[in-house]
DNA sequence: CTGAAAGCGCTTACAG
DNA sequence: CTGAAAGCGCTTACAG
């Protein structure tokens, strides 16, 4: 059922279906505009959205942009944190009358082609991505673009990021008022390739320096990814001469595989080793000791993330330069101990 | 740029580009490819999937269909099986050429406008619905249609399930043969509303049967779901006079639900009560006890689901009446106790 | 309030 | 090996 033949059977012109499709109500006579919702309805008349998108040169669709990160790596829904936002975006972006595609992508070229071949309204980034990447992609998009957890000082964008920084003090600081004074840090990459990272860990060197001391590089853990990244780490703990007594781990997931390393060692948590985690996803509730962690709201964010995209439409203007910090909160659960 | 100015520049007509972006070379001389292949090198030409969708009547987007079960019910990507599953599926249609829409749904029109809005080449059904729901869609979809996890004998459809009587089967003779004879099932829904949950039911009364014995209907806990319904399950128990002395437990989530409850009651497990998981997804690893449970491989799953879907893509023929079950096995952990 | 016409960027027979 | 023409299903000025 197309347009035309809804017009052919209504007897009037295919402009006025469409205007009464498009409720332009005041550019129809009434009795025309029931008499075509009828044989809409009749024949469960839907728009095709190709010869729209075709003459209009935008879709309705929004991309969410998945970085693959390396090239084994699977799809980013493995991760928890990233089902949960591109879930909430979903319906979201349904609600709004748009349309959600996926995009999982390893250059900047990919995205290019992609928003190009869709004529794509507008994209989200959900995870930033290797520096170089997430840096061309922000300054070549043609279309708008909403990047979380990133961004540049010179150029102009919409980001919605946390405040990683207090998330890195709020931790240590936790730490530093239960006795603590050894306290490690342990991220998944090499802090010099992630922005996030870095301002976390910022976080952690502020609040030693309020408490006189200052971080012992011995126990800056770089590069444990994931839980496997976790259990490595636990190893190593296990292996070490002078121990911290506390970790502040940027992660949930690998804090737990931390933690099972030391449980199945026999240490006894959080006696043995306290721990503060990173994000509050489902992890840090399920494992023993419950970790008490570094909370960021994800509805929150998408929402955030989102509400830019629209007014990013609405402006037709990738470069309004809005950003939105998401505060950062300490979740309180059993994985630190008082000395 | 468009393939009739790449036509302009190059001196030759829009259809001959057409077939050297179609790699139709039989049909152009060497000389004539070449040139046209270094324009659209050098603007980054990209097709315009409307147009070539509406000309074409496909659209190359494959939809990935995804039940809302209750109104207040967020996105199913919260589940971590189902971002697996989106993920590996999206990792597979993109690597095919394709392309990926989520289609978060609360009804079969929802979905059918959606499909003919777009002019969608396939959809894949993640998780079965509500029974009504997921009947009606299979009757009525027009186009290649892949269902998981639910099959209906009347009808010719393809599906991917999983052989979940076995399962069941699977869960409950490994504590039978660690001496339990007094075996819970626990599940997230009613039995009558969920084909899956019945099969695994069947699989469980089969064990039972095996060694001479009736399952306790007082032991069937219904209604249970997510991590919420696995603590309200935990309490129940530690409230009952007559306890089973091991659990089957459709989910993971849940089992890690009861967990939870009864190590906070300071029930030691598995030696009070063991139990069996379902999926071994990744809280099954996280949690301690780590649980014993029933394995099935996502990633196959994902793959014979996109195969059939390509298959059926290709006869242009929804009805082929394609089916995959997928074996199931036991994931020996720490939850299980022998007596 | 209504319509005729042009055009969005492709592909598909058809003809040579 | 190459091209002219029609058409996919819509919307957009423009005219009345």
């Amino acid at each position: 059922m197309t347009l035309k033949e809804i017009a052919a059977e209504a007897g009037v012109s295919t402009m006025t279906v469409s205007n009464v499709i498009h409720q332009n109500y005041a550019r129809v006579s009434p009795a025309t505009v029931e008499k075509i919702q009828a044989i809409i309805e009749k024949y469960h008349y839907v728009p095709n959205m190709a010869a729209r998108s075709l003459v209009r040169k935008s879709s309705r669709i929004i991309a969410l942009l998945l970085p693959i990160w390396y090239a084994d790596t699977g799809s980013l829904l493995f991760n928890p944190y990233v089902g949960n936002m591109v879930g909430t975006l979903d319906m979201l972006i349904r609600k709004a009358g748009y349309y959600t595609m996926l995009c999982s992508f390893r250059n900047v070229e990919e995205v290019l082609s992609f928003q190009r071949n869709w004529q794509i309204d507008g994209s989200i980034m959900v995870l930033p991505h290797l520096e170089e990447i997430t840096h061309g992609l922000v300054e070549q998009t043609q279309t708008p673009l909403v990047v979380m957890d990133r961004r540049y000082d010179d150029i102009a964008m919409n980001s919605v990021t946390l405040n990683d920084r207090r998330g890195g003090y709020l931790a240590t600081k936790y730490l530093l008022e239960r006795g603590h004074q050894k306290i490690g840090f342990a991220c998944p990459g090499h802090l010099v390739d992630s922005f996030v990272l870095t301002e976390r860990y910022m976080g952690y060197a502020e609040a030693h320096r309020e408490y006189g001391l200052v971080p012992d590089n011995r126990w800056l853990f770089e590069n444990y990814p994931q839980l496997e990244g976790g259990k490595r780490l636990g190893n190593e703990l296990i292996e070490m001469e002078k121990r911290p007594t506390a970790l502040v781990s940027t992660e949930d997931i690998m804090a737990c595989g931390v933690v099972q390393t030391l449980i199945k060692a026999r240490w006894k948590l959080p006696r043995d080793l306290s721990i503060v985690g990173f994000d509050d996803s489902a992890p840090a509730e399920l494992i023993t000791p419950a970790l008490t962690t570094v909370r960021q709201d994800v509805r929150l964010k998408a929402e955030k993330a989102f509400e830019m995209m629209l007014e990013a439409i609405r402006n037709d203007d990738r470069r309004i330069n809005r950003f939105f910090e998401l505060d950062v909160s300490i979740t309180e659960r059993d994985s630190v101990a008082t000395l």
